[in-house]
DNA sequence: CAGTGGTCTAGACCACCGC
DNA sequence: CGGTGGTCTAGACCACTGG
């Protein structure tokens, strides 16, 4: 080795640049990305200051800014004005409602609570070990879940979560889980999901999927299938909901 | 006035700041922006350099480039390294397809064929002209129009465009039209589509619909109702597609 | 090769927040 | 008030693109 060690944190060297192609504020983000993801910096709390990391890294305080800026556009920090840079908490939860509007007795938009109809142990298949990077014949969680609002059935889920990871999910009383699985997975499991992709699709419901719906078998629905990302950016949650098509609405920006 | 008008193209003068609240790089991205509003800078085009930029307004370069980010941030402008800045074109069409898989005999995603099939003019609603922002019985164009894949109907669409704007379209002949409507916006009528916003929902076909789709009345079809803004950012386009539900598929990222 | 945007520096001062 | 991030400067040098 000839590079010698600074007594900086996660050390560059200084009149070197230990990267091969690239820029000095990318690859400083890297490094912060990666302290973020080993827990040294963790969700909610706050990082040292920009110029307290410009000196231990031994760079100028805009380099470190472009650095920082690049994990606030990933959605690994967040910055506020006078208080200090902080690692975003994980997604809180009800983002599936977004895609629906279901009307109220009252005005407010309440999270939907929440019932565990089933839950098993299997082996995942070929899609699902693809989707979140399990060898073959590992085992998984699945889980079917009915969310209501005003006691009035709306949507239905149907989750695979890896076991090794949600092993605590497995055993616990589920009547006892909280509305809201992701603040959960973060305290029961050590799971952040950090970001999801929502594929949307149109099918009608089979006669057992109506039943727990309360609607008539092959209604229209539609269908969200989701697939959610830890910090490290690995798929750890399949969830498939279905919803009245005709509750759904949803709004995307074009360019 | 005290302040005096320095040689430069929109001056905001030298040593003082004539804004309010606001910083130097926002008030250079609004005096900007302004620029290409009113044609000075046209799409498609380069700005001037940087340097040149920095020097006629008076700033440093890094403050200029802070303007000049939330311009690209705003999808306004868009920077190619080592070549210039540049006014960013309009939407290019063909973004419909995004919410539908359709199967085509080929593999080619080709953009859809498109025709006419009725053309009136007639006084805006009350919604319609909420939405365009135009004064209450101002006249606006309404076109039905259908794309075909291979001779197959598969999007059914209603159009909306105020009329003062889009005279050009109202007598000329519907079939020789491009498939693809907001590059002839532009060349014909002079707007340029920036943005647009898509409202998705699911309903059913009337009898009418479903003769022009080639679908049975009844059948399930997803609705997109969009709303299409100018650079300006004053929407001009209100537009309704209808397609099959079961073509319908679209991804949405989640944070 | 000349001209463009991209990276980086080493400062200064300002605006906001919480105590 | 002290500490944080936000703005701004006036340079230097690098990397890409095109003729």
């Amino acid at each position: 080795m000839i590079s010698q060690q600074k007594t900086s944190a996660a050390s560059p060297g200084r009149s070197q640049q230990p990267e091969p192609g690239q820029s000095r504020y990318g690859w400083l983000a890297a490094a912060m990305r990666s302290r973020i993801l080993q827990g040294e910096w963790v969700p909610g709390e706050a990082i040292p200051p920009e110029a307290l990391l410009a000196k231990s890294y031994g760079v100028a305080l805009g380099t470190i800014r472009q650095a920082l800026a690049l994990l606030v556009s990933d959605g690994l920090l967040e910055r506020r004005h006078g208080t200090g840079t902080f690692v975003k908490a994980g997604l809180g939860g009800a983002s599936m409602l977004r895609f629906f509007r279901f009307r109220q007795s009252g005005e407010l938009q309440t999270s939907p609570s929440s019932r565990i109809l089933s839950r098993k142990r299997r082996l995942a298949n070929l899609d699902e070990a693809d989707a979140l990077g399990l060898p073959a014949g590992a085992s998984v969680l699945v889980l079917e879940r009915l969310r209501s609002i005003d006691k009035q059935p709306c949507l239905l889920e149907r989750l695979v979560l890896p076991l090794p990871l949600f092993e605590a999910l497995a055993e616990s009383d589920t009547t006892a889980w909280d509305d809201l699985l992701y603040p959960m997975y973060q305290r029961v499991c050590g799971v952040v999901i950090h970001r999801a992709e929502d594929q949307l699709s149109f099918d009608q419901l089979t006669q057992q999927q109506a039943r727990r719906l309360a609607l008539e078998t092959g209604h229209p629905c539609a269908r969200v299938q989701r697939r959610a990302f830890d910090l490290a950016n690995r798929c750890v949650e399949l969830r498939t909901t279905l919803g009245d098509a005709f509750a759904f609405e949803y709004t995307a920006q074009v360019r």
